[in-house]
DNA sequence: ATGGTTGCTTAGCAA
């Protein structure tokens, strides 16, 4: 199984890239973030036409998660009843269960978005625990906005202080790794200066001026069955990038 | 040079 998860940043932005790419790289399991389309108004046909299912958790202007691929999911679950922002949504193929997460920005430490923040973080734990256990296979992939190390920012004393690096959001991420998660690109690339973001100003791009903050994460069993991971550069270069890179990674199963 | 980019929605917000 081919893995993929891809902020697009509108889909209907990045359609015409998203489409020429689904038929480029083939995977199985396309995990996106930030849709910003309703249910209603997401390209169903022009994905359908690529040849994939599409399990979509929309909102209007922002955020919208979505779970694209070959086989049709067997069960979908969207979000929690009472958090009105599209940013979770879960399928399961076969024994597999796929959880793709569009975690909260934050915008500024000590905001309520950074409030936000955490307490996304942490609820999202505690809703996997009560729903699965660590030996299950399970993937927990998408934006995390969260570099987990030094390692995977590549001006880490930019950065130090901003939501993206602050030690609290990484303590949370840590934690999730505590009950039973793999960063399965890590595990390939442990040395880290592997970027998935890069700001669209200040030709952050073309300088490598990067941030890790889109992660495939694995309970054990996957994690023991992925044999490679990368992010796919390629796909921030040329006409009308989205600002993140799909990262990828091949299980094995 | 007191900014820098993109997208959605319509001048302001979010990333």
């Amino acid at each position: 199984m081919l893995l993929a998860t891809w902020n697009v940043n509108s889909i209907r932005a990045r359609l015409e890239r998203l489409v020429a790419w689904l038929d480029e790289a083939q995977p199985d399991v396309v995990c996106l973030q930030e849709l910003k389309v309703t249910d209603e108004a997401f390209p169903h046909e022009p994905i359908a036409e690529a040849g994939y299912h599409a399990a979509v958790f929309g909102q209007k202007t922002y955020n919208g998660v979505a779970i694209l691929s070959r086989d049709e999911p067997a069960e979908v679950r969207r979000g929690w009843d009472d958090d009105p922002q599209a940013r979770l949504l879960a399928a399961r193929f076969g024994r597999v269960t796929v959880v793709n997460t569009y975690m909260p920005n934050g915008q500024e430490v000590g905001s309520d978005k950074w409030a936000y923040k955490l307490a996304w973080m942490e609820r999202l734990q505690e809703e996997l625990a009560a729903h699965h256990e660590p030996t299950e296979p399970l993937i927990l992939c998408g934006d995390f906005n969260v570099a987990p190390d030094d390692a995977d920012v590549a001006e880490p004393e930019v950065w130090s202080e901003s939501v993206l690096c602050h030690p609290d959001a990484r303590a949370r991420l840590d934690s999730l790794r505590q009950w039973g998660l793999i960063d399965v690109f890590r595990r390939h690339h442990p040395d880290g200066g592997i970027y998935s973001w890069w700001d669209y100003r200040m030709l952050a791009f073309p300088k490598n001026r990067g941030l890790r903050l889109d992660h495939i994460f694995a309970t054990e069993p996957l994690a023991e069955c992925c044999t490679e991971a990368w992010v796919d550069r390629d796909e921030r270069k040329g006409a009308k990038p989205s600002d993140h890179a799909p990262v990828l990674a091949r299980f094995e199963l």
